[in-house]
DNA sequence: CGGGGGCGATAGGAATAGCCAATCGCGTCC
DNA sequence: GGACGCGATTGGCTATTCCTATCGCCCCCG
């Protein structure tokens, strides 16, 4: 038995397919199939089904598919241990963005990162948190930017900032006069919302104290992203929460928006940089915190230095 | 990059010997240390520090080790999955019994096992309680019978049975006369004690409610085994607080010793199987536990059924 | 119904990696 | 100062792994 035969058994499972497993692996697939029937003969146990047209992971096989992958990871991070303590801030980080502040928070970031962590380049992915988590339990990113609260389990966390919630509004709107403007001035049947699934559209619902709002028109109008959702403020069709970082882009971008800062201290998230417990890299995400903490603009405040679960 | 590599890696951090390292993984010392030389050169990284007459882990080389065990353990793991798959009840099981429980259990245990698991014969292990746990999390145990409370993180237990303790006493002791004794009647001062680290010491004094008892001559008498101290008592040392089930071989020989039962439903001991959470062979524990359940004699009281953390 | 294409298995030969026995170099200990 | 213990080195063999080319199978489509 072998790593790579391991790592081939992993990629058969997760394509499903011989021939795209053997070219994720780098080797033609008659090697690729042969290593697998020697393994699965060594075992005695047929790991994959195949028939024809479909492979799939036997009912037995799918606990040998689970301890393969925890062998590969390990061997994974024992690489990745090594290249680290030889220089931890050497080699590419991939980090995990939340939809709703990848855009803002990129700008600002990806100039910073290069000077602070010259050798690492970043390479982003930008999804749900519900999407970006299991990623990083499985070892393919490094660390991820979320605003929800910190999963504990085998997940580690460094608070980045805080950022307050803006009321965006239509130049037209009563609302967009007032300096300021407090939750309970938003009528909750005008407020639009993001897609299921973004910690934003949980976070505005949780604000408005309406855990299951869905009247009125605004339950057809759940925009996929904040710039569409952004648009559709814009045009008249209802009033949004969003991120303070979202705000400056909009409120230049020809007035086409009104912001409106909201009273209360707890009409904020908290962004925070989260990543595996036992992830051999922890020096260079340490550094990318410390850059993000740096890079963010002024428009939302730091955190308190450290606080991890 | 190699798991055979690894297990050598693995070798050589365990036994702190290239050429002993070798011997357990039985290739020939040159093969290993090519191997170990090879991997600490594909990594750019010295793992081992050998100055002539010790080879100790380099502190860039721990993080390694420990992710070569994770590997190398995933891989033992797959392959007792394989072979669980297979049939879960064949090949030999590796079970940890503490000192307290294991000389009196065994000859009980030995034959049901025979009988409900011919194709698993049991490797015992006798050792504390704090070895026994560590040796489980490692994957060089499959189980382990422990008297104290199941530690729960990567660890599940169940319950086996419950254990009266007795008071055993020398014959000429006052209170051998009774029919039955309460811990009260005990004179702390004449108590004998196991050595530091077995649980039932703990438990003893914890039941007598002396954390801290330690005075008098029982302070020098920290016997290293139960049977040590039972031979204490029946030479008039003191008196001490036995398990149920090593009251009978004692009783019967000779009349040396004197055994009273303890009232109250609190002077007993829970014996539970505890094994490692994400085990392979879960089946086969299950039915171990089945058979020390049925097998244990009626002098202790099995559990409820079934009961998991 | 019969050819084309996609997929995994098979065959044979070449490159590679792992292994062993023998030996070396270096320290330590009697 | 010689014997010994330990890890590193060398040279040659073997087993494994890999590749290209090809086969057999099934599905699809004309």
């Amino acid at each position: 038995m072998n790593l790579r035969d391991l790592q081939y058994v992993v990629s058969v499972a997760d394509l499903g397919h011989f021939g795209r497993a053997s070219a994720a692996c780098n080797v033609s697939q008659p090697t690729l199939s042969g290593q697998i029937l020697k393994l699965e003969n060594e075992l005695g146990v047929q790991v994959f089904e195949r028939d024809g047209r479909t492979v799939r992971v036997t009912e037995r096989g799918a606990a040998i598919v689970a301890h393969a992958r925890r062998a590969v990871n390990a061997a994974a991070d024992l690489i990745a241990a090594a290249r680290a303590s030889r220089d931890p801030l050497d080699g590419p980080i991939r980090l995990g963005v939340i939809a709703t502040v990848g855009p803002y928070l990129t700008p600002y970031l990806l100039p910073a990162a290069a000077r602070d962590l010259p050798k690492a380049p970043l390479l982003l992915v930008e999804d749900l948190t519900s999407h970006l988590l299991p990623l990083l339990s499985e070892g393919k990113l490094d660390a991820a930017v979320i605003a929800t609260d910190p999963p504990s389990d085998r997940l580690e966390s460094i608070d980045l900032y805080d950022e307050a919630f803006w009321l965006m509004t239509a130049p037209d709107d009563p609302l967009s006069r007032r300096k300021s403007a407090r939750i309970a001035d938003i009528d909750p049947t005008n407020l639009l919302l993001l897609a299921d699934g973004h910690c934003l559209r949980d976070q505005a619902l949780d604000l408005c104290g309406q855990p299951n709002l869905g009247g009125g028109a605004s339950a057809d109008m759940r925009a996929a992203s904040l710039e569409t959702l952004l648009h559709l403020v814009a045009a008249g069709f209802g009033v949004t929460l969003a991120p303070r970082m979202a705000v400056d882009t909009w409120d230049v971008n020809g007035g086409r928006l009104r912001a409106v800062p909201l009273e209360g201290k707890d009409v904020t998230r908290r962004v925070r940089l989260v990543f595996r417990r036992d992830m051999p890299r922890r020096a260079a995400v340490e550094e990318l915190a410390r850059t993000i903490r740096g890079a963010a603009p002024p428009c939302v405040s730091a955190s308190p230095p450290q606080a991890t679960p």
